[in-house]
DNA sequence: CTCAGTCATTTGTCTTAGACATTATAAGGA
DNA sequence: TCCTTATAATGTCTAAGACAAATGACTGAG
């Protein structure tokens, strides 16, 4: 009897496949084989028929070398670094040691697996600042926070899942009791294939609400075509996509100058997220949003060049 | 002067890299090249330094395949026809029977596209039939007609999106809205690797919650390790799986099987979806719940079996 | 002292063909 | 009709080499 649905973990010695680890640390297959071969990590062992299966260490130190990588290290530089020292680098990255109380708190309660309670601070804070700045503030932080942790080892990747899902709860609920749209543009919100974070999604999506657009939200992982598709079909003014970190930010460039080529003109693309943060700019007609104030500002200034015509 | 950011676009011929028809069409790169070795097609021109460069048609084609596939297609018998006879394959496909009226009607407005009116529908539903109701009534019926039309490209692929986006925003507002939990069991409720259906976690979601039981919802895709690790972590007394009929039932079967033998014989395993709905018996200690019906059951077994003790 | 341009190095992705595990279909027997 | 076994189908993995895009170091000019 063999394991038939989870081929990729061996449960004695927790090894991975080459796809998931793909899946995992977000490294193409040709990525990791080119590491192993010209730096030597990782070296993975290899199954009756030689082919790779990686240990759960080799996981943990691949994903603080992508995040280091993120972070403007070369990996020819740290990858044959130990593990500890790539953790030292770290946490020596991010000199604001803590995050702010009322955000440990919620992380708090996170880690305590106490749901209800966690869940009733999330809406007090709702309550307290008002949807804007519980997205901009409260949502970024934990978002921010609780994936260092988590890349630091710090959250399990259940506690992950679980926020995520409460989020999700929270800023959905806050959507639909959203008041009726203002003057604003009909903005189409969603991801590229691959890019499978909803949170910043539905971050933008409460923003854009709240400020009195009118949102087509497609969920993560539509395909261009299908984007061309969607835009007559439900006459948008705006397509808004978003690109966590997990995507690299020449794909996400690559994606938006594509769908630029084939939307109209008087279509605007807009693109935002972890992967654009630091870049310099895009093709033209594509407008880079590098924080939530850019997506405000966007929005207002859509509403006076339309008004004016 | 060259196209610098969008390498992926060729204006003139609309021509994409592999990269680009991955990320479009979802078929890996390595599919991509077995095909053209094996079949012949997709056969792509090549730029000056031998990649591969698709036309927009093959493109469609390939988009095609992808639907025929999904549906039961084998790749061999269907990739040498003419891109017509495979729209030909798709709109043969109709379906057996017709909705009933109510779905019919929600589906014409989702075909509409007016997101206000669609929304409103649903919401109406909801109201009309209370929570309960409307998930094993109408939610279901949607789920499966939405489906059949989908692969009848009947329902474009946006549409499809867009219907999925506002279904979770309504379970989700209407699970948050339940009042606090009575007297059932702590359940633990996700899905393995490789299963992303969200909705039928929801439904599921929405069912206990208001019958009473006390959810901690994982999201999808929860690694089976990590479900074992939650399970203390919460306290939960039953581990619910759905599994969608995007997966074998062998496959869900023997997932419930390995995540069974993980953990201790005090917490249940339920397991349910559509993968399941033919499926004879599980694995010893494995509750298969083939109908909502099974599921209020379950719980309601639950309830007396730990009254008594 | 800053900015822009040139060159060298690093790094990720694409190429090839072959091997094989996995899954689906067909055929045979209870 | 159902279950088991054989055969065909299909997708993913392997190898080393090649090369473009990205980055860093260096230079010279304003």
């Amino acid at each position: 009897m063999t394991e038939i649905l989870d081929s990729t973990v061996d449960p004695q010695g927790a090894c991975y496949n080459i796809a998931a680890v793909e899946r995992d640390t977000g490294l193409s297959k040709d990525t990791l084989r080119v590491w192993e071969r010209r730096y030597g990590f990782p070296k993975p062992q290899r199954d009756q028929h030689d082919e790779r299966l990686y240990s759960l260490p080799d996981l943990e130190k691949l994903r603080l070398l992508r995040l280091l990588i993120d972070y403007g290290h070369r990996p020819g530089k740290i990858i044959n670094r130990s593990t500890a020292e790539l953790s030292q680098l770290v946490s020596a990255r991010t000199p604001d040691q803590s995050p702010p109380p009322e955000i440990a708190a919620i992380i708090e309660l996170l880690l305590q697996h106490d749901v209800d309670q966690f869940r009733n601070a999330l809406l007090q804070a709702l309550m307290k600042q008002g949807l804007l700045r519980f997205v901009t503030e409260t949502v970024a932080g934990l978002n921010h926070w609780i994936g260092e942790a988590w890349l630091a080892g710090r959250v399990p990747v259940f506690d992950e899942h679980l926020y995520s899902e409460h989020i999700q709860n929270i800023l959905r609920n806050a959507i639909i009791a959203q008041p009726g749209r203002g003057s604003g543009p009909r903005v189409l919100l969603t991801s590229l294939p691959g890019e499978k974070h909803r949170i910043g999604l539905l971050m933008v999506e409460a923003v854009l609400t709240a400020e009195g657009a009118a949102c087509v939200a497609l969920g993560t992982e539509t395909p261009i075509i299908d984007i061309k598709d969607a835009v007559p079909a439900y006459r948008v003014d705006v397509v808004a996509l978003s690109f966590s970190s997990a995507i690299t930010q020449t794909a996400a460039l690559s994606g938006l100058a594509e769908l630029r080529t084939l939307l109209p003109a008087g279509v605007e693309v807009w693109g935002g997220g972890g992967a654009l943060a630091r870049a310099r700019k895009a093709a033209p007609g594509v407008l880079l949003l590098r924080s939530f104030d850019d997506l405000r500002y966007a929005l207002e200034r859509w509403r006076v060049e339309h008004a004016l015509r």
